[in-house]
DNA sequence: AAGTTTGTTCAGTTGAAACTGAACGCATTT
DNA sequence: AAATGCGTTCAGTTTCAACTGAACAAACTT
C-alpha cells in the first residue's frame, strides 16, 4: 500500500532552533533577490559550531550537491561564508562569516544603493527625454509631467541624505 | 511568410518618458514583493495628467482586464491610487496618489517594519527553543549557538533604533 | 424584462527561475 | 596509469507565481 511519499520537510534531524533559523534566513535571502536555498545554507552554517562540508550541508537541507555548489559560491562572492581547510581532509569545509553587522550593512548597501543609483540615472533620462519631446506634448501636459518628475527627483535627494546616516548607525 | 509575431514590447504608442517610468516602477514593485504589473500601472497613472480607465490602462500596458482589476485593487488597498468618478461616465477612472513621499514612507514601513517584527518574533522563539532543548546539546555547542543568536538580537535592536530616524527625515 | 456595459472571480496556462542528475575535469591515491 | 574522491557545469525537470480567457454578477439602458 505504501504510497510514494514526497518528503514534506527535509528528513530533518535538525533541532527546532536550527529549523527556524534556516527558514528565517531563507525568506530573508528571497527578499534580497537571492535564491531561498542560499539563505538556508547561510543559516545552517551560522549556527553550526563546526565548519561543514558539501555532504553535511546537502543532507541537512536535502539539497543536491549542485545546489550546494552554486549556493556556496554565491555566498563566498558576497563574503558571507568562507572556505576552511581542514588538515588531512580533501573536502571543502565552510563556515559563516560571524560579523553579521558587516554583512547586514553590505546587504543593505548592495540593495539600496544600487537601487538609488539606478533610479537616479533613470530619472535623469526621463527628464531629458521629456524635454527632448516637448513639442509632442500639449503645453499643460508637458508642465504636469515635468512637475511630477521633479517631485521624484526631490525624494531621491532626500533618500540620498538618509543613507550615510544609516551607515553610521549600523557601522 | 508572415511569422506569428510575439509582440515584444507593448504596441507602445507611449513616449520614451512614460516607458522609462513604467519600467522603473515595475522593477521597484518587484523589489517590494509586488507583481511587476502593479508597479507599471502606478507608473502609468503617475505621469498621466488625466485619470485613466480600465481599457486605457489595459491597452497601454497590454494587460488583460483581469490583471488591471487585481492590480488596481492592490494599489487602492495600499493607498497608491484612487478612484475618480467622472460625470456621465459608467467606467471607473483611476488616478495616482501624488504625495509620493507619503507613499515611499508607507512602502518602506510596510516592508521593513514587517520584516523587523517577524524576525524579532522568530529570534525570541529560537532563543526559547534553544534553551528548552539545552540538554540535547553539548555544553560548548549550546554556548556557541546562544552567543550567536544573541548577536542577532543586538543587531535587531540597532536596526530598531534606525527606523524612526528614517521616518523623521522622510516625513 | 431582455440586452448592454463594466468590473470581479476563478480555473487553467505560461514563463522564468531554482533545483536536479548525470557527465565531466582535476587532483590525489593505489 | 588506472581508480577513486570531490567539486563544477549543464541540459532537462520541477515549481510557483503572474497572467489570461471565460464565465459570472451587478448596474444601467432600452
Amino acid at each position: 500500500m505504501a504510497k510514494p511519499v514526497s518528503v514534506p520537510p527535509p528528513p530533518s534531524t535538525l533541532a527546532r532552533t536550527e529549523n527556524d533559523m534556516i527558514e528565517a534566513c531563507g525568506r530573508f535571502a528571497q527578499s534580497l533577490g537571492l535564491a531561498r536555498s542560499v539563505g538556508e545554507i547561510y543559516g545552517l552554517l551560522y549556527l553550526s559550531p563546526e565548519p561543514m562540508n558539501f555532504e553535511d550541508i546537502a543532507a541537512a537541507l536535502s539539497l543536491s550537491k549542485a545546489s550546494v555548489s552554486t549556493g556556496t559560491r554565491q555566498l563566498m562572492a558576497l563574503g558571507c561564508i568562507r572556505k576552511v581547510w581542514m588538515r588531512e581532509e580533501r573536502k571543502d569545509y565552510f563556515e559563516a562569516e560571524q560579523e553579521i553587522s558587516t554583512l547586514v550593512r553590505r546587504a543593505y548597501e548592495r540593495v539600496l544603493k544600487e537601487r538609488l543609483k539606478n533610479s537616479g540615472e533613470h530619472l535623469a533620462e526621463m527628464v531629458a527625454s521629456l524635454e527632448a519631446d516637448k513639442s509632442k506634448y500639449g503645453d499643460e501636459e508637458f508642465r504636469v509631467k515635468l512637475h511630477r518628475l521633479k517631485q521624484l527627483v526631490k525624494i531621491q535627494s532626500r533618500l540620498r541624505k538618509v543613507l550615510p546616516l544609516v551607515d553610521k548607525i549600523l557601522g
